[in-house]
DNA sequence: AACACGCTCAACCGCAACGTG
DNA sequence: ACACGTTGCGGTTGAGCGTGT
């Protein structure tokens, strides 16, 4: 394959651009478009190779680079797409409008990579380093917490993303398909993440996944416990990880009659729904539609992939059970609160799948009734959340909207709080994945 | 003032993917 | 299917600059 002659075997410059330079090319392309780059500097009459005027271009001249300090939520982003993505510094850019690959990969290398590997965290990884400074401070246990937070959270994104991306793609098509294809189409969103393997999935599947929004709830539960407790660890220098409670729970489309996930938070196809956050913490769509298709998660081998989100949380329920993390005092009274209900009949209703997540949650005592630090440790959960999968995992399907509502406008002030968590974190997950890339050159 | 060192980031290099005939 | 040219991408480099001694 021929390799275009690099720039000293031609006698072309190299090096720093000149402002004469950068004026050319750019007088040159506002007036012709770059057209071929190998061409291009003959024309534009510059003693450049093709390759250089590009990357000029691209890094430098384009008129949409937005240049200058990061923000903190570039950061945050930037962070939380390289834990995603890797070092696809391309991917990064598109959902970074007016920053280019080659800035946001300077501005890792040299400034947040560093962050990271100073507070403990393996900037490849994302996970944190045993040896780090959690260790040095004595903290060990905290550090195996952030270990299996960082794993969480790695797996977590992966998956967030996944789910996104499908629900884009299937965003297009759903508009065009009627019910039953999107019936099936929703089922192929709720893959296992990459993470976990088939044996995995297939070890934990559930028999009923009629609870599966119990599931999904008690996901966004378990996350929200674990970003407070990252936040804990090392203080303020670990705040810029935090990312607001993820909730795989999806809201119907008030202007759609299917139940498409794809239609949450996503603007483009669905102006009504833009980028705003679905309030309605269920997954189910409208009431005539639930029944019809909430059986097909299960047809076939559907119900494997309702098995894989169900190994995820069990996993991650499994890996905390150990951790210990002081509360607060409101916290404190939440986890009485949640004690006490869980303690009452509420429990007794509970179907097939809800039981199994009893038995993680109490698995040394599985009599009902609750016994604060008996197997897992409750103190991971926001109990404020873990009453809403209560309240869902025992409503009529009919029902449980309302009571999601209720959670949302209810007397726990910092339910609504983490609601609110929910919607700012789902909208940039959102707008992140799912905006359009990042306006292109405008040539 | 002079030097060493570290940091930043524009620019380069080389590979891979893509497009075309 | 293949060869070849073009473009995109990610890793790396090194000039310029700031800071510390």
């Amino acid at each position: 394959m021929g390799r275009s002659p690099c720039c000293e075997k031609v006698g072309l410059k190299k090096g720093p651009w000149t402002p004469e330079e950068d004026q050319k090319l750019l007088a040159y392309i506002e007036e012709h478009g770059h057209g071929s780059w190998r061409a291009l500097p003959v024309k534009a009459g510059l003693l450049r190779c093709g390759k250089s005027c590009r990357l000029r271009w691209t890094n430098y001249l384009r008129p949409d680079i937005k240049r200058g300090k990061f923000s903190l939520q570039e950061e945050q982003t930037i962070i939380q797409l390289h834990a995603l993505l890797g070092n696809r510094w391309s991917a990064i850019a598109t959902h970074l409008p007016r920053r280019t690959d080659n800035e946001i990969k300077n501005y890792w290398n040299t400034h947040l990579k560093k962050r990271l590997a100073k507070m403990g965290i393996d900037p490849v990884t994302h996970k944190p380093k045993t040896d780090a400074l959690c260790l040095v401070d004595g903290q060990s246990k905290n550090a195996a917490t952030l270990s299996h937070m960082a794993q969480w959270e790695s797996a977590r994104l992966e998956a967030e993303a996944r789910l996104v991306r499908e629900s884009k793609l299937r965003s297009a098509s759903t508009n065009h398909s009627n019910s039953n294809n999107n019936k099936n189409n929703y089922s192929k969103l709720l893959q296992p993440p990459l993470s976990f393997s088939a044996t995995q999935i297939q070890q934990q599947q559930p028999k009923d996944c009629s609870g599966l929004p119990l599931c999904l709830d008690v996901l966004k539960v378990w996350q929200g416990g674990w970003q407070n407790k990252i936040m804990r660890c090392n203080g303020q220098d670990l705040a810029m990880l935090e990312s607001p409670t993820s909730t795989l729970s999806f809201g119907g489309d008030n202007n759609s009659s299917l139940p498409n996930p794809a239609a949450v938070g996503f603007g483009g196809e669905n102006p009504a729904a833009g980028n705003e956050f679905v309030e309605n913490q269920m997954m189910l769509g409208p009431s005539d539609e639930k029944e019809e298709y909430l059986p097909s998660l299960c047809d076939q081998d559907e119900g494997l992939k309702c098995g894989g989100v169900y190994s995820f949380l069990q996993q991650a329920l499994r890996r905390s059970s150990s951790q210990n993390f002081p509360l607060t005092a409101n916290e404190e009274e939440e986890k009485e609160e949640v004690t006490r209900k869980l303690a009452g009949n509420r429990l007794e209703k509970v179907d097939g799948l809800f039981t199994s997540l009893q038995d993680m949650v109490f698995p040394a005592d599985n009599s009902g009734d609750f016994k604060a630090g008996s197997g897992f440790n409750m103190e991971g959960f926001m109990s404020g959340d873990l009453l809403v999968v209560l309240a869902d995992a025992h409503s009529e399907p009919e029902n449980r909207l309302q009571s999601s509502n209720d959670q949302i406008s209810g007397e726990n002030a910092r339910a609504n709080t983490t609601e609110e968590d929910h919607k700012s974190y789902w909208n940039n997950i959102f707008n992140l994945v799912n905006s359009p890339p990042a306006a292109s050159p405008i040539f």
